[in-house]
RNA sequence: CGGUGUGUAGCGCAGUCCGGUAGCGCACUACGUUCGGGACGUAGGGGUCGGAGGUUCGAACCCUCUCACACCGACCA
């Protein structure tokens, strides 16, 4: 491609709003333009950065099995209202209506539809398993879309569904595509963490959350120093030490004035956090009351030292919305000031839940739902029931880990590209997805999904790898492999050069870009660094000597002579493209 | 959904307090001089000042209402 006959949108300033690397350069770089929130034009280089992420993805997804299917975008209520999705799903999901007051979605993921094809077209043990895929846009209304392309409203998605008679058989296709995922983004270059993961509203049990590790990722990863043991925050787990020696002293009232939180109170009466209780109320809708309005409540105690995690919560009361309760709503049902709650002595009828890490407690602090009040010697189990026991902490870095007995936690933070469930027959059974045993019985259908990020994905690999001037794009996803830059663009000899070379790489199959603009060599070569391209070959006043200047985008730079350019840069990049591990 | 802030040329911004016919830098066009890390000069083109209403002889500026965007928060007992 000639750069002046391109469309390469640069600008010399950065957008303001641009928050992190991938970001500042996708704009400046002229990758993408937004056009709304959370919603991107894709220019010509980031375009070709796109489609080379998609390429891997599809050689890998045949490879391991899988069929390319296009579904549409759009989807009719019906599909939606069959799984009961379109009522649980909340504000996320657009919903659109046509002239006849015929209700649609635009999709957010496509579980309905592929369940809708398959259910007509498989109905029998001997047609399966079957592996099917896509790569198409979704919609998502997010709550605060940002950093680009990386939380967009719309984005780029491959899915894949998988089909099953047994769970044996389910168990072999999510190995292929746990296999099929390391390679993929093996082949993208990018450093790779897979984690276990809450399967949040998709549903299912088993999921894994495909992490590219970066500093400006939105999800934060708990990982065992020791073993294998590795999980997102929402989903990570810890061993507490369950023995205490202390010997229970009796329960005491003590003044507190004006001590409300774990902070204040645990200084004030001079202990450690972790001896303390809190409790939180929150209010609830089960998942069960489809269309209700009516809330539950559910007190929870928990450990001072952790924060309450909603996500578990969620997953332990099975709550289709969930809220903290607000003082007043507080104070109406617990008749005690906010500040001074405690497990003890509730009123009859309230739902507590206990946190694994308050149940050893013994010797604790706590509210006495008295204002300026507080309990010491509170112990678990002799003061208030422990009946519900459940995990609803927030694990953080350096707790144990909950699989090997030495390790400790190491939290960093990772961008989620990929995430694979075993969704067994939750879409199938809803949307009675069927099929005819060996025995002749029918079955529902026993379900995979596979989710890759494919924007996200191209960005991973810029906040992975760039410096202040630009992104340094792994070869496999560089929107071009090389860049020849002339210093003079108007100088004949320097054309012809130029000229000949980008030819004749053209011809050898090369990602050439050749800036023939007729401007400044500063110019160009800030452009270069934007476009990113491993390896940029320099045209200029050395090449009446014979030589030729190779920058390599990491910083080397090296004379080459004119008469071996061509060889040596198809060598180059050969040996980029294929790495000896 | 709550808090805060911002809307003026393609991008980055000043002007608003104190009303008087809209400016700067970059980008763009033409010519000339330059030419190895975002050159310089001269001359140009480009804006219903987010929108609506009001006050006023006169509004980017004051008032009211709206819309949009951004950041923070929505884990606190």
């Amino acid at each position: 491609m000639r750069f002046s006959q391109y469309f390469i949108p640069t600008f010399r300033e950065t957008p303001s709003d641009a928050e992190i690397p991938s970001q500042k350069f996708a704009l400046k770089g002229g990758y993408i333009k937004k056009v709304a929130v959370g919603i991107y034009d894709l220019l010509p280089l980031g375009l070709r950065v796109i489609r080379k992420v998609e390429q891997i993805i599809r050689e890998e997804m045949n490879k391991a099995g899988a069929h390319e299917v296009l579904m549409p975008s759009m989807i009719p209520a019906e599909l939606w209202q069959k799984s009961g999705r379109w009522y649980r799903y909340g504000k996320e999901l657009l919903r659109i209506t046509d002239r006849g007051e015929r209700e649609y979605c635009y999709g957010p993921t496509h579980e309905e539809v592929i369940v809708d094809l398959v259910t007509n077209n498989i109905k029998s043990y001997k047609q399966l398993p079957q592996n099917l895929y896509q790569i198409q846009n979704k919609f998502r209304d997010e709550i605060r879309p940002r950093f680009g392309l990386m939380r967009a409203r719309e984005f780029t998605m491959k899915d894949a569904y998988s089909f099953h008679a047994s769970p044996e058989c389910l168990d072999t296709t999510y190995q292929r595509m746990y296999q099929a995922y390391t390679q993929i983004f093996k082949r993208c270059g990018l450093k790779l963490r897979v984690v276990s993961a809450d399967s949040g509203a998709i549903g299912g049990n088993a999921s894994q959350e495909f992490m590219i590790t970066a500093d400006s990722g939105e999800d934060a990863i708990l990982y065992c120093d020791c073993c294998n043991y590795a999980a997102n925050i929402e989903k990570a787990t810890t061993q507490l030490s369950t023995t205490s020696n202390e010997k229970p002293n009796a329960l005491t009232q003590v003044s507190t004035p004006n001590q409300r939180s774990i902070e204040e109170v645990s200084s004030f009466l001079n202990t450690s956090p972790s001896l303390l209780i809190k409790t939180l109320v929150y209010n609830y809708i089960p998942n069960a009351d489809l269309e209700g309005e009516t809330f539950s409540v559910a007190v929870i105690c928990l450990r001072g030292d952790y924060e309450l995690s909603e996500v578990k919560l969620g997953h332990v009361l099975d709550a289709r919305v969930l809220a903290l309760a607000s003082d007043r709503d507080i104070e109406d049902t617990l008749k005690a000031p906010v500040g001074y709650l405690g497990p003890i002595n509730l009123p009859t009828g309230v739902k507590l839940l206990v946190d694994d890490s308050v149940a050893t407690i013994v010797n604790g602090v706590t509210g006495a739902s008295i204002a300026d009040t507080h309990f010491t010697g509170v112990c678990a189990g002799r003061d208030f029931p422990v009946n519900s026991i459940v995990d609803v902490k927030t694990v953080k870095a350096g707790d144990a880990c909950p699989e090997c007995c030495s390790g400790k936690l190491i939290q960093e933070r990772g961008i989620e590209v990929g995430h694979i469930f075993k969704l067994g027959t939750k879409y199938s059974e809803s949307m009675q997805a069927i099929f005819l045993d060996e025995q002749g019985k029918t079955q529902p259908f026993i379900m995979g999904c596979y989710g890759i990020g494919v924007g996200r994905t191209a960005m991973s690999a810029i906040e992975q790898s760039h410096d202040d001037r630009g992104p340094i794009w792994p070869i496999q996803l560089a929107p071009f492999e090389v860049i020849i830059i002339t210093a003079k663009a108007e100088d004949p000899a320097q054309k012809a050069a130029a000229d000949d070379l980008y030819n004749k790489l053209l011809s050898a199959g090369i990602d050439v870009l050749f800036d023939d603009r007729n401007e400044r060599i500063g110019v160009k070569f800030n452009d270069a660094d934007l476009v990113g391209a491993p390896l940029r070959i320099v045209i200029g006043n050395k090449l009446s000597e014979g030589w030729i200047e190779f920058n390599f985008r990491l910083g080397e730079k090296r004379g080459v002579s004119t008469s071996v350019v061509y060889d040596e840069t198809v060598s180059i990049i050969e040996a980029l493209r294929h790495p000896i591990d």
